[in-house]
DNA sequence: ATATTATTGTTTGAAATTCAAAGCAATGTC
DNA sequence: GACATTGCTTTGAATTTCAAACAATAATAT
């Protein structure tokens, strides 16, 4: 390997050996006691266009079971309400709290953050050459 | 934030996202039956000077005690060896074995086949910018 | 020299996250 | 109506992790 594919490599690693202590404890520091793995249920249950326990686990590639245990506690907490629809009660349909979008705004914040960090001094060219890069990791993985 | 912003913003979490378990599946087909977690025990043995157990522990960001059951199960795999040096007998010298060096060998294959992947396509000064935005991720969560 | 303190690791008990498999209730199909 | 499927929860277990208690060795102070 080259030196710059080389230091890529490192850079990477680094990277994402950090991320997660890191913005657990920027939330943390933001008086929110959540762990990264809660955040992302919220996250999924956010995006996700119909957020019943099926569809939730799927987005986040984990069981049902799994996202059973982690919803209880969510709701316990006060970050999540479960429904039973009427049109089919076999399903538990997933509602964010007001406390859990407030939360989820604190965590875009540090993402966005976070990206500007990443364009500071890079010119408009330069991020396409960024985004072309990303495309193609993400291509590579999806595969 | 911007179009771009957001793009790469959902392009580095995708990638976070599926990257352990695309490399835990990856060693599996390879024949190797470790967790990703081993994995990163076996390279920090690999990667510092003198590889004590505290030493190990620093550069993976976990407790002593964690590493110890680690490594316990990774001699008992026969990945490690374990050695009490004469001039301070209060510390635990930690080698790999011919095991752990081929199975990092085939882990190392895959992070170069991945780096090569964001390369395709890219020309040298492009290198330049790729390498220059990822330190700049790095030093962001560095402070 | 001996006593005290610091360093290095292990053990213990507990929490978080995850899975597979079994079980239950509601819905769909024959 | 009987049987199969779907959606979810429960159960039992494995992995990974921590903090705190413990043990051994080394360094420092008296």
């Amino acid at each position: 390997m080259s030196e710059a594919k080389k230091l890529i490599n490192e850079l990477l690693v680094e990277i994402f050996n950090r991320i997660l202590a890191i913005e657990e404890e920027a939330l943390r520091n933001a008086g929110v006691s959540l762990s990264m793995t809660e955040i992302h249920v919220l996250e999924a249950v956010g995006n996700v266009p119909e957020p019943s326990m099926t569809q939730i686990a799927a987005k986040l590639g984990i069981t049902v079971g799994s996202l059973t245990t982690s919803v209880a506690t969510l709701a316990n907490k006060g970050f999540v309400v479960r429904k039973r629809p009427e049109d089919d009660r076999r399903k538990v349909l997933v509602e964010l709290t007001p406390s859990a979008v407030k939360t989820l705004e604190i965590h875009s914040a540090f993402h966005a953050k976070m990206i500007d960090s990443i364009f500071e001094d890079l010119k408009v060219e330069e991020d396409e050459v960024l985004l072309a890069s990303l495309r193609r990791v993400a291509t590579y993985f999806r595969k």
